[in-house]
DNA sequence: CTTGCAAACTTAAACGTTTAAGCATATTTT
DNA sequence: AAAATATGCTTAAACGTTTAAGTTTGCAAG
């Protein structure tokens, strides 16, 4: 049951190799075949079910048509729907997805550049983890076609698709102002990373923009590694004091539906007692009883954008970086309440 | 920029390519490389941070070193973590998975089986949709290894991992008649597909064993095309007569959550109201304000099987068939009540 | 001193494509 | 009629590996 070949089908047809590979990827009329031997041959492919070798292909192009793809836990709703998109797209331009979960660490990541890498992928599409600057340089140095997503390093030029989450953050937190919020607390990862960073930038103008002035102690920091017990005692903070806050900004969803669950258990009623707020959407968000408010990020439009940006450097075989930045929208449900 | 080949290391030591290969594939014993010379090119190697060429190697093999998997939909948790931990345990034996989502369509599916068999994919995990027996079977005549999950057609011999579904779910449903539930619904999908008729059958074996007669109007079916508005219409049929059902037993993760949206507009509470039991966990239920009881799936060894089964399949070269049935955990939490 | 054999390497073919270049034969142009 | 061009096909090399088979040299055994 040997797979059919380019060679099966020339000695069936009495043909060279050349002619079947001319006629069959369509240069027929480019190399001057006769009519009848280019319509006989494939013929005699459809019925020996050819399928072209990919990998053979592969190697005598030295192209694989294959994307790889990082993202950073693809257990996480906002990347896995990333995920789909970007096979989707890929798919439409006959490129294939492999993919890993990098898991926010630092030398998984690296790992899986390695591995994909090795696998000829032709691009990649990452989601770098804090401290893998000395990656992406090195896949800049190595020349590899690259697009980062979600986030970047805004000392590192490279191409990348992200939202500008300073001003999404300030919208939203502006949001809770304007619905009355006086004690608006932040929760975040505790990170380097930029757009958390950013995020925090954009909770810091709207709080400003409006008169009121940042408090330490209504800025919480959680460590992916810890999450639970770092978003409680975050809670506990916020909300135990004299002067508990009446708001909550949470930097992203995993870090909201933690804090929610545990909110649930405390017996604080949202948006009564609490307003919260959240990046990036989700199921369990929808399914509180008090529907979260939340910034969404068009996740079709940034895998669509990821992808495209990438297949541009991988064709025009240029170093020039692009650098997209998309709107956010906020989505606006019962979770802050109404005045 | 060009990449280093072995041909390169080969002049650099003035040797063969044969020679280089044989030492870097550490066949240097077997093949009698002298210990000087084979550290002069192991050196040369690593100087010029030799990376091997994947794909002529797997052309040369015939094996790829990459899997195929097709999941229902990526977006989904539980097959976002099937998929994480098939590409971990993929990842182990020094496989890379190239995945795709089929959206639980046929046409899809076939297509994602084209392109990941034409890319010389070693092997296929595969959610197969509904209707998708034919590509099952070509698949068998073709002597492509694969390996279904989650679901298989009973009249198709082949190797499977699914969990015993009919017993899980008649565990689920005695879990509510213990509890004192009486009229007890069912949400399902409206599908041909094996694991459902199995869950169904599970629902009607608890009630019969606990001499509750099944009604049918009991038992619900929505399309996974119609969600929403199918999910809606059942919920009111279940819940508006003159006897509405106590308890609601959801065949997935995705109904439960559909269902429960719906529910929690209706302004009826679980579990006072109403019993809600579910298979499948996913954060949305977790931070239910009544944490949902549910079925779970042990995810983590359904992937390590599914990939240990299929690289059997690809390494014994083997055409025998292994059915693997996993036992399910019952997770009591809030939303049946108690006595 | 020849045969035998082990050691250390090289040669060459193969995997399945692609594609530039070559070679007849036929047809058109001058 | 010779020269140029067109047509239809073949040859052969290449992509980067792997690996069976072959070659050369040295050395011990007969």
């Amino acid at each position: 049951m040997k797979k059919v070949s380019l060679k099966d089908i020339a000695t069936e047809a009495g043909v060279s190799t050349a002619l079947v590979s001319y006629v069959l990827t369509n240069k027929d009329k480019k190399a001057r075949i006769g009519e009848e031997m280019a319509k006989k041959i494939r013929e005699i492919a459809r019925k020996l079910n050819y399928q072209p070798n990919h990998i053979a292909r592969s190697l005598k192009s030295g192209r694989s048509f294959t994307i790889g793809l990082i993202v950073a836990d693809i257990s996480n709703p906002f990347f896995a729907n990333i995920a789909r998109t970007i096979e989707d797209e890929a798919k439409k331009h006959n490129y294939n997805v492999i993919f890993g979960s990098s898991d926010e660490n630092v030398d998984k990541s690296q790992d899986l550049i390695n591995v994909l890498v090795n696998r000829q992928v032709d691009g990649l599409i990452i989601t770098p983890t804090e401290g893998s600057e000395q990656q992406i340089l090195q896949l800049k140095e190595q020349k590899i076609p690259f697009v980062l997503i979600d986030r970047f390093f805004p000392e590192i030029p490279a191409s990348y698709i992200a939202v500008n989450n300073r001003e999404s953050a300030a919208t939203a937190v502006s949001h809770l102002i304007k619905l009355g919020r006086k004690r608006i607390g932040m929760v975040a990862y505790k990170t380097t990373l930029h757009h958390i960073s950013e995020r925090i930038g954009g909770y810091q103008d709207a709080l400003q923009q409006h008169d009121i002035k940042a408090s330490n102690s209504l800025l919480k920091k959680a460590r992916y590694s810890h999450l639970k017990e770092d978003i409680r005692l975050a809670i506990d903070q916020l909300l135990k004091g004299k002067q508990p806050a009446d708001a909550i900004f949470f930097a992203t969803n995993s870090l909201a539906i933690e804090g929610l669950k545990y909110i649930n258990t405390l017996g604080i009623r949202i948006p009564d007692d609490l307003a919260v707020i959240t990046f990036d959407e989700g199921e369990a968000l929808d399914l509180f009883y008090a529907p979260v408010t939340f910034v969404r990020q068009p996740i079709l439009e940034i895998g669509k954008a990821a992808v495209r940006v990438l297949l541009e450097q991988i064709l025009d075989h240029t170093t020039a970086t692009t650098a997209i930045c998309i709107d956010t929208t906020l989505v606006v449900r019962k979770s802050c309440g109404s005045r």
